[in-house]
DNA sequence: GCGGCTACTTGAACACGTTCAAAAGATCGG
DNA sequence: CCGATCTTTTGAACGTGTTCAAGTAGCCGC
């Protein structure tokens, strides 16, 4: 059934070509002049083809905001590596991993916004919560995965396996508070992040005192009752 | 200067009917066929007004949906006053005030996730955390503050202080998962609230715990740091 | 009543995202 | 090389939110 040569499953060399071309230009043009701005008689006007020609490879504008966003998250998952390899200790882990998603996302901060806009709607595929997201987020969380796991942290069992999800809505909530900082060079959020990985991690420690853990088992409890 | 008749800050009896006549048909077709199938051109038509006209009162269709969202916080209120008078215990306050919203809440649910999409684009003046909506969120968090006050909770002062904005930011919390609820009578959304006031009540309760001290007084020091 | 002012109202026009029927190319078995 | 079939490309057309220049209506001082 399958042919030997390239068309397998319709996709040609040249099509994946203007593929690339109508991303990279409209990725240009949403970072030159912001993606409100943009429009997309621009996008295929600058990349030389038409219109419909964009909308056959991306079903919408939103789509190539989608494929930014991918980007990014490729380029925080490098940027965290050399992190990851060299640090043990759980706060600096923590801290290097948000602040390097800073640094990665810090030339799209305008933008993001427009980004939050549609990923908060629970109808859009983009949504984080999205199942059609859901690989982009399992890779997402797998970073916090690995941050506890390479770490010296010490946590009862039931809430290492749960905390890598909690990291990553913590990150969630950083990039919403990142998205709203108007402040120079983003100075509020990183003091957020400067001072809230100490503090969760005093939290974290605080799970092994006795009085302590009925919280945690009620947090994991309720954590795992309201799962999908 | 001012001129004793109804003209004096530029609005007029006729004025102010046509707005409210607009708003009205606004919310309704909103409400029959949700917010995205509903077109200005059907507001204008169904009022019996031009297009332009209801652009001449609400700045954006946008705007249209915030009044809607301001019908809801009174309501809101309305339906949290019985609960706030009755009852002192913590937990049933703010289980009380947390319901309310759903029940109150419950219509819009699909529309909901229209409001979400703008509330969090940090460049709209709909977003609960702009400038422009400064009023109806100190109204919202004003209730949580008669909740903690009225109750017979015990926390230090300096979280006490803090703590109608938290539980604000709880209510955001819960609001972004009700939105994304899509279990059969919000039955999730309803375990969450269940299960997360009594686990609030906990934590606040263990702020009174010595080892525990240190944490509340870093979290308030945090908050503090990244007010603007 | 009149001139002028402000509040209000209109609807055509614009810009943009999106759709779609049709044309043009590419590939391949024969 | 032909015809068939699939992929790619086109650009006009549509629906929608929004703008705006122009018009209408009410009101006040005179």
């Amino acid at each position: 059934m399958i042919t030997l040569t390239s068309v397998t499953d319709g996709a040609t060399a040249k099509g994946e070509q203007t593929r690339e071309l109508i991303l990279s230009t409209a990725l240009r043009l949403f970072r030159e002049q912001g993606y409100g701005k943009t429009t997309m008689r621009a996008i295929a006007n600058e990349a030389g083809v038409s219109v419909g020609n964009a909308y056959y490879y991306y079903g919408s504008k939103e789509h190539l905001m989608q494929a930014y966003y991918d980007l990014l998250q490729e380029q925080h998952r490098e940027a965290v590596e050399p992190i990851l390899a060299g640090e043990r200790a759980f706060v600096p882990r923590l801290s290097g991993v948000l602040r390097a998603w800073l640094d990665v996302a810090a030339p799209y901060h305008e933008f993001a916004g427009t980004f939050f806009k549609t990923a908060a709607d629970p109808r859009s595929p983009l949504s984080p919560f999205s199942a059609d997201s859901q690989p982009a987020r399992a890779a997402s969380i797998d970073v916090f995965r690995q941050v506890v796991e390479g770490s010296d942290l010490k946590v009862p069992a039931d809430l290492r396996a749960e905390l890598p999800e909690l990291l990553w809505l913590l990150q969630m909530g950083v990039v919403l508070f990142w998205v709203h900082d108007q402040s120079d060079d983003l100075r509020r959020t990183r003091t957020l992040i400067d001072r809230a990985v100490p503090l969760v991690d005093r939290l974290l420690r605080l799970t092994r005192i006795p009085g302590v853990r009925g919280v945690t088992t009620d947090l994991v409890g309720l954590i795992r009752s309201i799962k999908p």
